[in-house]
DNA sequence: GCATCATAGATCCTATAGGAACTTGTAACC
DNA sequence: GGTTACAAGTTCCTATAGGATCTATGATGC
């Protein structure tokens, strides 16, 4: 944890002269989701009060507000008198779950957007397969990010053409790439999953809802068996 | 925590003897989810955190922070600067969403639960119906709550026979009943929801993972029907 | 060596105080 | 009568202080 004193006005967010649009527990709580979600905070890692609000330069108030919009979003746990968690790494049954749960979600997804989605909502779509297309700059650990953050803006931005609120929350909820992202480094980036992403996209733009379906239930299964391997269980069907 | 502590008799919380097992915020917390939920307070209505500081004699803090998790679990808004606001009753559009989404994942729900249920979670489920059919006791708005609760709870059995955890956690989040009860007081008590549970039962005690399904798909179709008019629109489909 | 107890330090939790922001009412002006 | 400006009151937001709880360490007794 750095501090984020970066700017000479003193306060920790910003220009002092600029109006503030939002508070500082919402601006903690935008920090701690983030390295929640980027897992630069550890799943499991200790969460202190105290620590955090040396380390930001702000009072408790606003870091305990934040964490517990955070427990409620399943991104930290909490234990009385003893303090926050980051919500622990996937397990095998999580995993199982997390895939049985997208599996009946995201094939009626694609349907969905299939039925609905806009021609700039597909271009948008296609602008981000290319986007996975091209090759991956820096190290290892920061390439499996970027492309795990890539694959989720795609599975995101289809849910969005859904035009439906709730499964746009639904989906988020189960924060699929999040938890799964790790698994990437050890099973390597997979060429296939951009081809899957076609495949599904192509179906939604010729407004075939049983071919995005049946794209998508196929790009969750091989997905699946690709990172089960990293869970250190084989794939079990 | 003075003046709760030593105040037996109006203490908000109970015995002061007795051991704390949770700490004052998540107990404001639970006061002001079951509030929200029960709607004892309106949807739209404004919640001060000073008002409220002062009806249940605690300072702002835990105020704050149950707030805080109220916000994430969707049960309130905030605007910053101006407060938080009970999140409003449900509209048409979400109402059409909510079954969207609920003829998504039920139907499922029930098919999985047909699956695998044990007989002790089979039996819960026909006392819950069984409950459902006893005549309600005391006047009109009460009773309908009553009846949404029951409700409530038999498709919150149905879904934790599946053993899916996020399957539990994802019908949860939907809320469907603390918003879809309001509702019931116009269009009155239905018998049919007792049949149409009793078929999905029926169903899952048979191992009917397919017409489980479609009992489930059916009640959720007839339901949606009979609120529907409620909303002052019809059915759409 | 092991178990128990006491102590110190760290952290969590809540109350309180003070400043910032917003809302409402009133007076002055056109 | 309508508009603008200002003041007062209310509420929101954050920092700080103090007490409660937990953890780790050392001392003592068996």
């Amino acid at each position: 944890m750095t501090a984020v004193q970066t700017n000479t006005a003193g306060s920790p967010f910003g220009s002092v002269n600029a109006p503030r649009r939002s508070v500082l527990a919402d601006e903690i709580y935008e920090i701690l989701k983030s390295k929640l979600m980027d897992n630069v905070v550890e799943p499991g890692a200790r969460l202190s009060i105290d620590g955090l609000s040396r380390d930001l330069k702000v009072s408790a108030t606003p870091i305990r507000e934040a964490l517990a919009r955070l427990e409620s979003d399943g991104l930290v746990t909490k234990r009385a008198h003893h303090g926050y968690t980051a919500a622990p790494l996937i397990d095998a049954r999580t995993f199982a779950e997390l895939f049985r749960m997208r599996l009946l979600l995201e094939p009626a997804c694609a349907s969905w957007a299939a039925e609905i989605a806009t021609p700039r909502q597909i271009t948008a779509m296609e602008d981000l397969i290319a986007e996975m297309k091209t090759p991956l700059a820096g190290d290892g650990y920061e390439s499996y990010k970027a492309f795990a953050s890539q694959d989720a803006a795609f599975h995101g931005a289809l849910a969005a053409a859904t035009g439906v609120g709730l499964m746009v929350e639904t989906l988020e909820r189960l924060r699929p790439h999040a938890q799964l992202y790790r698994l990437y480094y050890t099973v390597g980036i997979a060429d296939d999953t951009v081809r899957e992403h076609e495949r599904v996209l192509e179906a939604v733009t010729r407004r075939d809802q049983a071919g995005a379906a049946h794209a998508m239930s196929a790009h969750l299964s091989a997905s699946r068996g690709r990172l089960a391997g990293a869970l250190g269980q084989p794939e079990t069907d």
